[in-house]
DNA sequence: CTCGATTGTTGTCAATGACAACATTGTGCC
DNA sequence: GGCACAATGTTGTCATTGACAACAATCGAG
């Protein structure tokens, strides 16, 4: 028994074809980047037309899903730092698709709002996303993308 | 139907506390990121001691898994660039944790191994990485982890 | 042998995340 | 009201990571 537990604990498949990755395979964290970084690679290439690149987009969405926020407030949801929302922003405004108007309430913040320019690109990003996303279930398979989606939303 | 279809593709939940993501929500991407970055993050708290990144952990671990293999043959395995693998064997090297060998093949190639002391610390680092496996099992749940393994493990 | 491919290396650039500092403004407390 | 402290947006800097190009040395096919 010791012994079963030791081979168990230790011995990997080596593929015929390439190397083993060893005990990576129980690494969660592994696996989970290589899709990631698939999954990344495919939304930047779908979305190329358009240059946006997914922090970017994900700021759009949450602004459109959140009118007249304050940048704190998207940054604490997309969990990125205020610093860094702040240079996106910058570059978002450049593009014309993002406003930022003062606040009404609070002096210190900015409202955020989609320029009408802003709206229009949305419309056509979502498209390509919507590509993007049909690519991803071509390749893992949509069943599994849905498993996976279902899996992982529940504690965004 | 056309009105149900509508609202079912365009309305989100928006939670009473905090802000909505909106159409984010269809995107296994952002949720991988998340969950991605949660996992890394941990890992690299949980091995501080030993000053080990994912990346260079990876690189012990399939060495160890094949050893004497080409940076290239690494490189491919692990998907990393052939460049960023050199810079990070050179940090290993220093560390006295794995050895480059002449290829006795092929002048060209380094046939990689673990040194004593790399043995000797990756012994330490799986302890770490094994408490961190079990941290992150107690975040999502072990059932979910097992789950999301198996999943993303078909096709690494 | 010659030409193209492979291997390891170095340099450079862009994107990202982390941290610190700062001016401005809001809030709680006396 | 006045004051200390927190929050907001901004800028600067640093480290990590991935991508790409160039290079010398070497291999392999013809």
């Amino acid at each position: 028994m010791r012994t079963a537990e030791k081979a168990a604990a230790t011995e990997w498949p080596t593929p015929k074809e390439g190397l083993g990755i060893g005990q990576l395979e129980n690494h969660l964290g592994y696996f989970l980047r290589r899709l990631q970084i698939w999954v990344f690679q495919d939304f930047i290439q779908t979305l190329r037309p358009m240059k946006v690149r997914p922090a970017q987009y994900s700021v759009l969405l949450v602004i459109e899903a959140n009118p007249g926020r304050s940048q704190a407030a998207i940054a604490q949801t997309l969990s990125i730092e205020r610093a860094r929302l702040a240079r996106l922003l910058h570059v978002l405004e450049k593009r014309k698709w993002i406003s930022r108007r003062a606040s009404a309430s609070d002096a210190r913040s900015h409202s955020l709002y989609l320029t009408n320019d802003g709206e229009k690109a949305l419309t056509r990003i979502k498209i390509l996303a919507k590509r993007h996303e049909a690519q991803l279930a071509g390749f893992i398979g949509p069943r599994r993308r849905q498993q996976l989606l279902d899996l992982l939303r529940e504690f965004g």
